[in-house]
DNA sequence: ACGTATGTTGACTAAATAGTCAAGTAGTGA
DNA sequence: TCACTACTTGACTATTTAGTCAACATACGT
């Protein structure tokens, strides 16, 4: 069973997913985690600290989950990156990605959430690196500049999910990835 | 000197632009515009029916802007399209994109912003195609699927401005805006 | 059994916010 | 001058919202 501070990380952090922070109204936020208002004031300062917290571990948790498999992978990497980037069902093009989502609302307008947004984006920026970094130590890539490559490969992968939620077809967001891979696979040498 | 309306949807575009469609109360619009209560009732509906004409107003107004060169231009349509995307003074990095900015805030939540955001999106990425249409017209550009690389172009563009968002850094912007082109570059041939 | 720390309840306050309205002003054509 | 329309003013209401608080419940070590 969920523990109450759980639950409340739980549903703020859909709660903001789905409404944006500012849209994200705190009654809304302790019905759907089933949690009174002074109990949650007792774990959390404030909405915005529950909203920090919330947003910061549930991502974290989600890079843990979406890229453990670089360090077991050996051959096939550069594969299985091409065939996750492909998979749909791990997408919510309705919602968006949550990382985009907050850092378009909140990275100009609260200090706090910059900086956090900051630091969730360089580790997804570092997770999509070390990937190409084994691709390389393994030969299934060209030695190149891994760094500015993650960033570009990051950035389309946003892009195509912004697309995809402006136009709401899927398709485009497989069209842009269609277009990238062939991108790094004339990198792959 | 600007009427009573134009000083509401400058000002409501601008206060949406800096702080999201749920982050600017209407107050602070109108103290921005310097208009009172009722008069902008007399204009609009309500918050919503103004922002929507302010977003939609002054996002055509740009394009026409920044767009309207494709028209006259023959020769070099290409190389002047990428010293655009070069230019960094064109660009607010601190606020984003503002198409982005909404599609990521609203349209999950308001089936007006979701529609309107959409046929804003499609007239963008129809202006990218036809700087690639022309620059096949005129050989500069190898003939391709110009509604799919358009397609690749304004997912990278938007992921490009998100990425220097998230970071603060233009670089990173400039980054990917090269790898774009020289992956546009090898298509020219 | 007692005391303490930890967690819970929901009514309450204060502020912010969208929207209403009746009374006013100014320009225009007859 | 008069009537009419277009626009303006700002006080007012109703609602939503974040945050407070004091009383209550529960678990646990002694």
């Amino acid at each position: 069973m969920e523990n109450t501070r759980d639950k409340l990380i739980d549903a703020t952090f859909d709660e903001i997913y789905s409404h944006g922070y500012q849209g994200a109204p705190l009654t809304d936020i302790l019905k759907k985690a089933g949690v009174h208002k002074g109990s949650m004031y007792h774990f959390f300062k404030n909405k915005k600290e529950m909203a920090l917290a919330a947003i910061g571990e549930k991502m974290f948790e989600k890079f843990n989950e979406r890229y453990s498999y670089v360090e077991s992978y050996q051959i096939g990497i550069l594969d299985e990156f091409y065939k996750r980037l492909r998979d749909l069902t791990a997408r919510d093009f309705k919602r968006g990605c949550p990382i985009a989502n907050i850092v378009q609302e909140m990275s100009n307008i609260d200090e706090d959430f910059n900086v956090l947004m900051k630091s969730i984006y360089e580790v997804f920026r570092e997770n999509v690196k070390s990937i190409l970094d084994k691709a390389i130590e393994i030969k299934e890539l060209k030695p190149c500049d891994t760094t500015k490559l993650a960033l570009f490969i990051t950035s389309t992968l946003e892009g195509a999910i912004l697309s995809a939620k402006a136009t709401g077809d899927e398709q485009d967001y497989l069209d842009v990835i269609d277009e990238m891979i062939d991108y790094i696979q004339m990198k792959r040498g």
